[in-house]
DNA sequence: ACCACAAACGGTCCGACGGTCCATTTCTCT
DNA sequence: AGAGAAATGGACCGTCGGACCGTTTGTGGT
């Protein structure tokens, strides 16, 4: 046997109290020994199963993350493959911005703890590298691995949350301003 | 007379110490403790001159942010008031990336210590005022408040630092991208 | 020149945090 | 049932930002 009975469970535990302080609306601080606490575990189990707060963290979105990865490869057009370019892109940023609502409290923590990591994180890494191939697909005739990195960017989790909240604007309104930075095309002067 | 001569005098001590750490090469951790060390003084009095380390910070970069300010409101064309909106738009595009170019720790400090208070911070909120005030005036079709934050969350230091250092992008390109997002405009079907 | 007092000072202390250690407990296989 | 491996968790550590407070220092009035 690769586990014991015990450690899986506690595994299982961890993962949801941690998805469940994420997931209140103010979260607060989301702190190593609340997680514990809230799994009715010491620290160490939750630092020996994750390596650390961050790789926590990941383990909690990687089912989502795989989800929506799926869904990307090899699901239905337009979000999967198949179906006009321009549509393509469009379901792709709704679902991307979607996931970064759902899980903002979440993606927060991950952008929060070294920058460079929340965009050299693979999954991260996906996101820009599918986005950029749509941008391409709709022929913008622009430097699509920029833009992508400037899209993604527009929907990091603390910038829409501060849209939101601080900014009182409406997700409507944020997606619609989204989707005109990805629709748009240099002036044709 | 409403300051000693020797608060004065630490007063200085401390933003040069700052400056000087945060504008090394790689500063690493640029903590309070340091900050004191460096400038001969106590971490106490860093503290009770600035309230804390955030707004030792602003402190550090008030000044440049004034200069800035200063060109922006009142210098010469375009930057200044007057000459084409166009012009204006990438002069003042220009100024901004070059400004967080050359301030990039101190700016990365700020956007690390609660995101909400870099983009609240009044300096903030000028450039981004400023940014939709000339996008609206290169008569732009699109929500320009919306893409002046998009804008100006596409010259964070913390992903232009990421682009420069692990995406190995030039400042060339990421300048001439920006310039892009701020030129596009909606395709006309 | 001196003195008294407010202003400024800085070393020490505190609480919170992420993470490590290791003596003890608990599972599982035979 | 028993042995040994696996897992556990509370105590511990280093670091950080910030508060406290007894001591020192500048300054304006005499």
């Amino acid at each position: 046997m690769s586990q014991r009975a015990d450690a899986i469970r506690n595994r299982a535990a961890v993962l949801d109290a941690a998805e469940a302080l994420f997931r209140q609306d103010d979260p607060g601080p989301v702190t190593l020994a609340r997680i514990a606490e809230t799994a009715g575990v010491g620290k160490a189990t939750v630092l020996r199963r994750f390596g650390d707060l961050g790789g926590l963290i990941e383990a909690v979105i990687a089912p989502k993350v795989a989800a929506l990865q799926d869904a990307v490869r090899t699901g239905g057009p337009p979000l999967g493959p198949g179906g006009p370019p321009e549509a393509r892109l469009h379901a792709y940023l709704d679902a991307l911005f979607d996931f970064v609502l759902d899980n903002h409290a979440l993606i927060r923590a991950l952008e929060h703890r070294r920058p460079h990591a929340y965009y050299a994180n693979p999954a991260s890494q996906f996101w820009i590298g599918e986005l950029a191939r749509r941008l391409r697909a709709a022929h913008r005739p622009v430097d699509a691995d920029y833009l992508a990195y400037a899209v993604f960017t527009a929907i990091r989790a603390d910038v829409i949350d501060y849209l939101r909240s601080e900014q009182h604007m409406s997700t409507d309104r944020i997606r619609a301003g989204l989707h005109v930075l990805a629709t748009l095309s240099p002036p044709g002067r």
